[in-house]
DNA sequence: CCTCTTGTGTATCGATCGGTATATAAAGGG
DNA sequence: CCCTTTATATACCGATCGATACACAAGAGG
C-alpha cells in the first residue's frame, strides 16, 4: 500500500502530547529538546512528519480547538441565549478544573506575548480568539431574532463579556485558583445576564 | 562623596524603559540584547547595576505596581464597595486604553506561563496577582462592616470575580480590542454588582 | 601625581535555540 | 535479489541565549 518505511509513532499521539507540552509551557517555553524527548523521538522525524515547529503548533491548536476545547461548541448549539451563557462559563469552570487538564488556556498561554520569533504564531492565536466572539455574537443576534434575549440587548457587547469572563477564569485557573473559586465567578457572572423581561 | 567612576545612565530611567520592553514581548521574549540596546548602556554595566535579568525584572515588578499600575491603590481607597468595583473596573479600562501603554497587564503578560527558567519570576507574578485578590477581599469585608455591601455578599467570590473582570479586560485589550469593547464589558460587569438592598 | 574604587567597552564564555546534512534501516514493486 | 521510497539515528550547523573575564576610563582621597 503506502510505499517505504513504516512510520515508528502514532502522529495523533504525538499531536496531543505536543499540545500538553505547548499548553503548560507556552509556545516559545517549549523547546524541540523538550518535544523530542516527550515524544520519544529524533529530531528529523518530527520534522518529516509535521514541517517545523510553528507547523506542528498549528496543528495543535486545530486538535486543541476541535477535540478538547469543545465545551465551546456545546454552548453554541444550546437552545437559548441563556443557555448558551451558561454552558460557557460554566464549561470553563469544568474545563479549568479537569485535573487532566494543563492549566489555563492553551489559546490564552500559549501564545499571548513572547519576542518578534512567534510574531505569527500569536496573530493565528489571537484570530482564533476573535473569531469565537463573533461566533458567539452571531448566536446571540439570532436569539434576538428567535425572542430569547432582550430586545435592548446588545450581542457585542455580551459576547465581549463572556469571552473576558473565559479569559478570566483561564487566567485565574493558572494561577492557581480551585474549581469553587471558579464557580464563585461564574455565579457571579451570570447575574448580570439579561433577563427576558424589560429592566 | 561617592568614590569611583560615576554611573554614566539613570537607573530609574532605566527600569522604566526595561519594564516597557517585559510588559510588551514578556519575560522570556525579552533578550538582554533588547535590554542593552533599548537601554543604550554595555551589557557589564546592567549587571553591575541590578544584579541579573531576573533582579531586573523584579525591580521592573516593583516599579509596576508602585507608580504604573495605580489605579489599584486609587480603587483600594474607594468610599464605598461599589466605588470600589466601579474604580477597579473602569480603572483597567482606562489603564489599557492608553496608548502610552503597551498593550495588555504586566503582571499576566510578563510572566503567565513559561519555560522551566522562569519559574521563580512566573511564581513571583503568581503571589503578587493572589495578593491583589486578598487585599480587595479584605477591603469588602470591611464594606460589610460598614454597612455598604449587602450582608448575604461573598466578599471573597467578589474579589475573585472582580480580579478575574480584570485579567479578562487585560487579556482582551492585549488581543487588540478597543476602548469601547473594554467599557462594554466593565459596563456588563458592573450589572452583576450587588445593590444595597436585598435580592 | 599616585592609588583606590567603581563603571564602561570589547570580546568571549558554555549552553541552548530551531533546523539539517548525511548515512542507514525498513518497507513495497519489479 | 535489487531499486525506489520513506523514516530513522547520529552528529552537526549558525545563531542566540544569559552571563563574565579582562583591560581601561573616570572620579575621590592622599
Amino acid at each position: 500500500m503506502t510505499i517505504g518505511r513504516p512510520r515508528a509513532f502514532d502522529t495523533e499521539r504525538a499531536i496531543v502530547q505536543a499540545m500538553r507540552l505547548f499548553w503548560r509551557n507556552g509556545y516559545e517555553g517549549t523547546s524541540l529538546s523538550d518535544l523530542t524527548d516527550e515524544l520519544g523521538i529524533a529530531r528529523p522525524s518530527l520534522y518529516a512528519a509535521f514541517g517545523n515547529k510553528e507547523a506542528l503548533f498549528l496543528k495543535v491548536l486545530d486538535r486543541y480547538d476541535r477535540e478538547t476545547y469543545h465545551f465551546i461548541q456545546a454552548a453554541l448549539d444550546a437552545p437559548t441565549a441563556r443557555a448558551l451563557a451558561e454552558r460557557l462559563v460554566y464549561g470553563a469552570c469544568a474545563f479549568h478544573s479537569d485535573p487532566e487538564n494543563p492549566p489555563g488556556c492553551l489559546m490564552v498561554h500559549g501564545a499571548l506575548i513572547g519576542g518578534e520569533a512567534s510574531a505569527s504564531v500569536r496573530k493565528e492565536t489571537n484570530h482564533r480568539r476573535s473569531l469565537l466572539r463573533h461566533r458567539i455574537a452571531d448566536r446571540l443576534r439570532r436569539a434576538k431574532l428567535e425572542g430569547d434575549l432582550r430586545e435592548d440587548a446588545d450581542p457585542v457587547a455580551l459576547s465581549a463579556y463572556l469571552v473576558a469572563i473565559l479569559r478570566g477564569i483561564a487566567v485565574e485557573a493558572a494561577s492557581g485558583a480551585q474549581p469553587e473559586d471558579l464557580r464563585a465567578i461564574a455565579d457571579i457572572a451570570m447575574t448580570a445576564w439579561p433577563d427576558r423581561k424589560a429592566a
